[in-house]
DNA sequence: GTGCATCATATTGGTACCAATTTTGGAAAA
DNA sequence: TTTTCCAAAATTGGTACCAATATGATGCAC
């Protein structure tokens, strides 16, 4: 696992507040990496529009701007739904049974996992969901876009009310791609992506 | 202008072809930088993929996979086809005037320019087209998706019919804009895109 | 004559160090 | 007591150097 993934994971799971200045001697010291190390994952977040940087004073925790995370749900919606086509037109039973087993599994994580793994079990679904598209570049586009926007994780599902909801939608989009209707799928998972931004 | 835009320029340009082994002394004798930003360059063309890095062997420059530019080309079809609506509602008269100008320099460019103007030319024409979307990152996000798949530019523009093409292209899409035909813009706009996939 | 092992060379990648800039704390003056 | 200025400490960012690794050539054995 590389330094940049290492603090990724530490914004992400809210260790980093946005707004924190991540100082290259505290990242080394915590990390045990070197000063180059450190420096090309703040570089690499950087580009990844995870961190700021400000010359001669450092880097620090990206604040999501709310205006731009609407902007970027919009591109997950554009390229989310456009995928459905091709997912229905890909979709074997056995796929559509792997796709439901990982909504299991964020049921699971729900109830006996930290928010962390429960990030994880909600990409992993919807991983599973996109890489039936016969566009690889479609799945490593949404990724890296998701993880400009999953800084205000702490914020988006900060109830529990709001975990559930995102459990039923992954249910009831389980169940229109096995009943093929596309434009239903499309409407629950662009609800799906858009209502994290709900305040 | 930074180390990596030099570098990228060159690589668009056809100084570097395709797997060439761009070596860090060459590139800071070169341009005259020193080893540490060379490095982060290659780091920063790594991540937008115009180069690969191979570790302990150096990095070179990216040899683009056929069927991947042609997902990424797919990607780039699904997002301007989607931007498409709200451009039509916010062109104003003037706006499309604006268009049609930048599509008259592409014109300029293919009697009088380089290449690398034309290139230029043509992206400040599609910029001027996507600013009308109200959503920025979709620029930004296109332009990011056009820098990956450049690398094939010297095939792609390598007949003169096929620039002169694509300027017939640009103004069919000013007409369909100012005409608002939105079904008719976002077909001109596919094909344009995907036209430089052919061999 | 050909294939393989070994060695020299060139390039990468990491380490330690130093300069430049900013911030923070304190002291002095209003 | 508050504000301003100065100095010291800390952090960043760049430079030079050195070790590790891969490559290419040369020599040797078969």
């Amino acid at each position: 696992m590389t330094v940049a993934d290492l603090i990724a994971r530490d914004v992400r799971s809210g260790v980093f507040a946005p707004g924190t200045w991540l100082k290259q001697i505290d990242l080394e010291s915590r990390y045990g990496y070197g000063r180059p190390d450190v420096r090309r994952a703040l570089d690499y977040l950087t580009q990844k529009r995870l961190v700021q940087h400000v010359p001669n004073r450092g880097y620090h925790v990206f604040m999501p701007d709310s205006d731009q995370t609407a902007h970027i749900l919009e591109l997950r919606v554009i390229l989310e739904t456009a995928a459905v086509d091709s997912i229905v037109s890909y979709a074997t039973p056995p796929a559509v049974e792997r796709i439901r087993e990982r909504a299991r599994q964020f049921d699971d994580m729900i109830l006996h996992g930290t928010i962390l793994d429960q990030y994880e079990a909600n990409l992993a679904f919807h991983r599973e969901l996109l890489c039936l598209c016969p566009n690889p570049e479609l799945l490593n586009l949404v990724t890296e876009l998701r993880g400009r926007t999953s800084s205000a994780l702490a914020g988006q599902w900060s109830t529990r009310a709001r975990v559930e909801q995102s459990s039923r939608e992954h249910h009831a989009m389980v169940d229109a791609l096995a009943a093929r209707d596309i434009p239903r799928l499309k409407d629950i998972i662009a609800q799906h992506i858009r209502q994290p931004q709900r305040k």
